[in-house]
DNA sequence: TAGCTATGTTAACAGAATGTTATAGGGATT
DNA sequence: AATCCCTATAACATTCTGTTAACATAGCTA
């Protein structure tokens, strides 16, 4: 997916931040629309369908929160990433007691460099939840993803949450080599500080339940799955 | 490629199924075949060359199981997607055992919706399948980024990451002679300061490890990546 | 050819990156 | 409250990479 490809939309009832904002996101390739009031929001989110929506908080007529849960309803767009955008005085509370559907929020001001590095962080979890979507078959592992459950062979494993995810992730591409950034991002989420070691623990777990040697180590890089027998 | 362009072969003996998943995939605009035993989808599937094919494991006269088995075995089906629809309740390690080259699998009974975005992913896979131009070619040797793989021939190459590196840079223009300047910049990063021999005892290895002719030094200056044989 | 400079080669070392194990705390369950 | 299990961390072990030093060689030039 090429960064003109993926389409953000920018909420916000102040047109200097619609413009500054926006600016810096075009600068990266993305197509930005924006709005700059909750209706017109979940209009424009009908009719764009956009991969993130930048929703601001306060704002006249109908406030993020609201447009949040009304854009939730909408039909194919359970998948959207909606950030909320707030000042940084403000109560986070007020943000964090609404179980709106958001999946982030950002507060204002901020760096422009920091707000692009945050969206794309966003859109590496996206990229990696549709990569998650479908149950896989590899060699004789089946994973199922709806219920949580692995097989090797006939052998039924079960993994806890985490370590379900990290290998969820991993299987999700055979080969592929996930960066340790990555992994953290759409396995711990951005904003959690976790200890060097807990990825190696977590992949340790792995070796030790599924088999060593399906997981591969690409020291300064990260990890991936690969279908046994195969070697690097 | 456009959904109506995308061919579905969906395989079931309950008519009642085929009716209702057919409905919703055609209604996504695929194009929707039908079979409603074993045999009688695997002749269809010679015919129709689908792109993904949905495919019962209870079945009467052929199994799902076998009927993939023997799909997987005709000529330029080899990439298509097939998925397994099973019973929620039934032991997946039925499926599980057999590496019958199967994709996926689909719990039944399964909401129209969740199909179709799982029907998605899919699809999106075999599309990422088919777009491997993830991986840079020059002459007989293969750079593959994703997975950190170099292959000379046949003959996988492992490297480590600084290597990996500096031979993704030399190779991304094979016959220009990068300076030893710029290499620093793009492999060390220009604020990292590495003794005079450093790039020497690199190129050293990726000589030992991939060919010596393929590394020309440019005294003075700096090196280049060749194609065999030719001096560019 | 002597002398100079740039690059080649090797092995050894230091430290970065990862592996491993035991353990503590937190949450859920009974 | 007692127990269980998951998760993360600390602390230590191990592996591997990147860099360097030291010396060798090649090529140029006066």
């Amino acid at each position: 997916m090429n960064n003109s490809d993926i389409k953000i939309l920018l909420v916000d009832d102040e047109p200097d931040i619609l413009e500054i904002v926006g600016y810096n996101l075009k600068n990266e390739g993305y197509k930005v629309y924006t709005s700059t009031n909750g209706i017109e929001a979940v209009k424009s989110a009908k009719k764009i369908m956009p991969d993130l929506i930048l929703l601001d908080i306060m704002m006249p007529e109908m406030d993020g929160i609201e447009a949040c849960e009304k854009i939730r309803t909408i039909k194919n767009l359970e998948n959207t990433l909606i950030a909320f955008l707030t000042a940084r005085n403000e109560d986070y509370s007020k943000v964090a007691g609404f179980d709106a559907g958001a999946d982030d929020y950002i507060t204002k001001p901020i760096k422009p460099k920091v707000l692009v590095s945050k969206v794309k962080s966003l859109l590496r979890r996206l990229k990696a939840k549709n990569e998650t979507d479908a149950n896989i078959i590899v060699g004789n592992i089946t994973i199922n993803r709806d219920e949580y459950v692995i097989f090797k062979g006939k052998e039924r494993i079960f993994l806890p949450r985490k370590e379900f995810e990290l290998f969820s992730l991993l299987t999700s591409k055979p080969g592929k080599v996930f960066k340790r950034e990555t992994i953290l991002d759409s396995v711990w989420g951005n904003e959690v500080v976790v200890g060097g070691r807990t990825i190696d623990v977590h992949i340790r777990k792995l070796r030790e339940k599924i088999g060593d040697n399906y997981f591969k180590t690409i020291k300064g890089v990260g990890y991936k799955f690969v279908i046994e027998g195969t070697d690097y």
